[in-house]
DNA sequence: GTCGACAAGATTGTCAACAATTTTACTCGA
DNA sequence: TCGAGTAAAATTGTTGACAATCTTGTCGAC
């Protein structure tokens, strides 16, 4: 059906928006894009290999969820959380991922649980070799893993949206790298997964998100960049 | 923050792109859009008063929040949700508006609640006069009312999307209106502000989205088509 | 009479040039 | 040396025209 737009892109550098949406989440996962980068369109066109509209296109559909920053006249940014958004983004995920930690439950076939237990196998191997980003990535990841096998489009789309706005509090404000996201955690949710409990897994992930939470110092000086003409030239 | 872009429209008919956005998500709310319209860009356009690249951005940001469906080179349709998919949103509706009540019984001031008694009088209203377009609107609004009490702007866009799409879902499959959203039952919650009570607001809300879930028929219709110009055109 | 092919019209997608705004660089003066 | 003012450059926003695709209507063959 034409469901499948996606045919093979006719040139290697030539992708839909979707996908550079995609790969912009991704990149914002794995903090290879700090909050306050600027995301200038000729650049990305250049990057992508693709027309201006395309990536004016993306930059919408990005601020849209939040990730970006479209600012009149002066081009996007990677947003850059406040203190009050970092706790929006964690209330929501607090009231929304142990419903889908329960749904997965209810709903995990053996072949989930297994790619799930394979999924843990990599991330705790990126542990051991200390690779940072993708231990990053695999953490996030889990979560959007757990959302797929919960089995519902809309909360899936919700849950990619808040772990990508995770990582970029997580890069505006929490240092401390190995607890972001113990894995261990992630173990024990598996396993109310093999157990089929899922009033278990729900008090799983609660406990976890708050973990995360409590592991990140709002109070803290926003890192990186910070607009230095606002900030010096308030006159 | 960003919504600096809000200067007063330069002029009467150039509406922002986020104004368009929201005006056809009310027209989507109250059935003026039934499932299946074609939202034609010339249409949309002499509606607004704006340039295609305006209605354009306005289309695709509809199509992000699954409220039309854009088909390449045959143009955007309001979204026709499936059963599956409408199963998807009462399900994402159960996971998080009980939260939101909760929270909205915690934060809510004595102002909200008096703005929530009073938007509850005007829906008793509309349902008494059988204005069944107010009511329709006025219940939707409801709930998100209540999600901008809850103080938490992340969520107070998903109960948006949702509701919106529930709106859509009703004008597919339910066709009874008058049970479809029942004022006692939101009097019921209004009361557990006052109470100050958080698991019985959790708990009616779960049941009341569970009564409209309940009321409707997964058997298919088709919509009808409508005159857009004449519907969002002012003059 | 029905089905299929074909052409005309309409609608959407894309691109390139232009306008508007911001950022940067430079000069001048205190 | 520093600052203000201004011009140049760069970047974003918009418009219009054109290309590609789909829809509609018509004609002809079976």
């Amino acid at each position: 059906m034409e469901s499948v737009a996606e045919k093979p892109a006719r040139r290697d550098r030539g992708q839909s928006e979707d996908a550079i949406v995609e790969r912009i989440f991704e990149a914002v996962i794995e903090q290879r894009l700090p909050p306050g980068t600027k995301l200038s369109e000729s650049a990305l066109c250049e990057a992508f290999g693709v027309g201006r509209m395309r990536i004016r296109r993306s930059l919408l559909l990005l601020a849209s969820r939040d990730i970006v920053d479209l600012q009149s006249n002066r081009g996007a940014y990677v947003s850059s959380p406040t203190p009050e958004q970092a706790r929006e983004v964690f209330e929501a995920r607090r009231s929304i991922e142990p419903n889908v930690a329960r749904l997965a439950v209810e709903r995990a076939a053996a072949p989930d649980i297994e790619a799930l237990a394979q999924h843990l196998r990599q991330e705790s191997l990126a542990h051991a070799d200390g690779d940072r980003r993708r231990a990053i990535r695999l953490s996030g990841a889990f979560h959007v893993k757990l959302a797929e096998i919960a089995g519902n489009a809309i909360m899936l789309r919700m849950v990619k949206e808040l772990v990508t706005r995770t990582s970029l509090i997580i890069g505006m404000f929490g240092a401390s790298l190995a607890a972001s996201c113990p894995d261990d955690e992630h173990q024990n949710i598996l396993r109310t997964l093999e157990a089929r409990d899922p009033e278990t897994a729900a008090d799983l992930m609660r406990e976890h998100l708050r973990h995360i939470e409590a592991q990140i110092d709002l109070t803290a000086e926003p890192a990186a960049n910070v607009d230095l003409v606002t900030l010096f030239k308030p006159s």
